[in-house]
DNA sequence: AGATTGTTCTTCGTATACACTTTGTCCGGA
DNA sequence: TCCGGACAAAGTGTATACGAAGAACAATCT
């Protein structure tokens, strides 16, 4: 895994700090790291083929991101997602993606609709394909791209990151509830193609309902590593 | 200022780096680092007085946290809040304080309504003495109180975020508002105190409101650096 | 066994070095 | 005068090494 990672590394040109907080990000999400497992300093320098100092400017961030988790003088472990904490997340989640939806109703363009459809149609196509890691994806994309037509920055970059922690839960889960979440999707769009608010809003509310319940029952099981 | 903020890390035990974090945020947001202005890695480090190491680390999560823009190569900057994502901040701050305030009075206790109660009064008290900087303080105490007693610590984080930064843009415009704010204040708290959730996020929604509209008139003026 | 001591691992901070960008300045030529 | 390019300065990005201090764990002694 530390090949993969320095090889998707190398092709880029960004500040390494940076390349080494979203290989972080993904590996953690992804579940290469598991919750609780300890990242040493040396061993993520390592893992990622690059000297200490990137990798340390790398974990504040995510430390600040609640990724990881820093114990003073002890370093850095990988956050335990646990299932208060899902229940929290999806009731911030509720406030802030049924006002994107709002906002997306009432500034969204023909070209913004047409980009969710499209989304939507390739969505669609995935399900029936069977194309499981793709439908998450578009999934993502879909949502991201609600939150970005909103045109509220800060909206955008607070739901963005709570996503990203939802997505973490449910991979660790390996939940996807794919079909189910499509039909929701459609209706979503549809709201915000009408530019009705109030109907928007209540979209997202029920997608947000059913994402949630489905996250509760992925997390009873328990998950991850309990360190 | 290099002394008092070094004397001010000095007594403390915490890694440098947040020490220097801190410092830095409450030097933005005082307007010793005045928008735009410009922050290299070694002014930093001589004005607190350690390496730049640290001083690297904190200005990331600074810039994770919106205080601070990073150029790749060009280094750091004061951020400049414009006025257009003052609404936008107000607008998420809606969604986030009115859920805060309907869980904080569902799950308040005697002791959480007597600390605020406590809160209240040094206010009413600060107010009659004219000690503005106090009754500033007093009010992001109550605020950050409510948060933490909404007992959802991603709500609490996101909101304590988007609360310092609300606070910067009024000292950067030098706005106090503090006699509107109380009565304001003592609504809320009543309506926590009643355990009436819907009542409470009537109250929070109708000071939100309060304080958007001074906010807006605040930045009329301009603030900041025209950098 | 239980307490104490040592050893080892690791973080934290400092210092230093250097390549590479960006920026600003200066100078000569049209 | 104005333009453009050479050149120098400043500052970031990254690596590396080192010492101090804390935490965890094992070994030792009573």
């Amino acid at each position: 895994m530390a090949d993969d990672l320095r090889d998707k590394l190398g092709t880029q040109h960004l500040p390494l700090r940076d390349q080494v907080l979203a290989a972080l990000r993904t590996a953690i999400i992804d579940g290469n790291y598991l919750p609780g497992e300890r990242l040493t300093e040396d061993r993520l320098a390592e893992d990622f083929g690059v000297s200490r100092n990137p990798v340390r400017e790398a974990l504040r961030v995510a430390e600040a991101e609640g990724f990881v988790l820093i114990l003073p003088r002890r370093g850095a472990v990988v956050a335990s997602p646990s299932s208060g904490t899902i229940a929290d997340m999806f009731a911030v989640r509720e406030r802030l993606e049924t006002l994107a939806a709002r906002l997306a109703a009432e500034r969204a363009t023909a070209a913004d609709v047409a980009a969710l459809r499209a989304l939507l149609d390739q969505g669609r196509e995935a399900t029936q394909r069977q194309d499981l890691a793709r439908v998450a994806e578009l999934n993502s994309m879909l949502h991201l791209r609600i939150l970005q037509i909103s045109g509220n920055p800060w909206l955008s970059s607070i739901a963005k990151s709570l996503y990203l922690h939802v997505q973490w839960v449910f991979r660790l889960g390996a939940a996807e509830r794919a079909p189910h979440s499509w039909a929701e999707h459609i209706q979503l769009v549809d709201a915000i193609e009408s530019g009705d608010g109030d109907r928007a809003e209540r979209a997202a509310l029920a997608h947000l309902d059913a994402a949630s319940a489905a996250a509760h029952e992925n997390a009873e099981g328990g998950y991850g590593v309990t360190a």
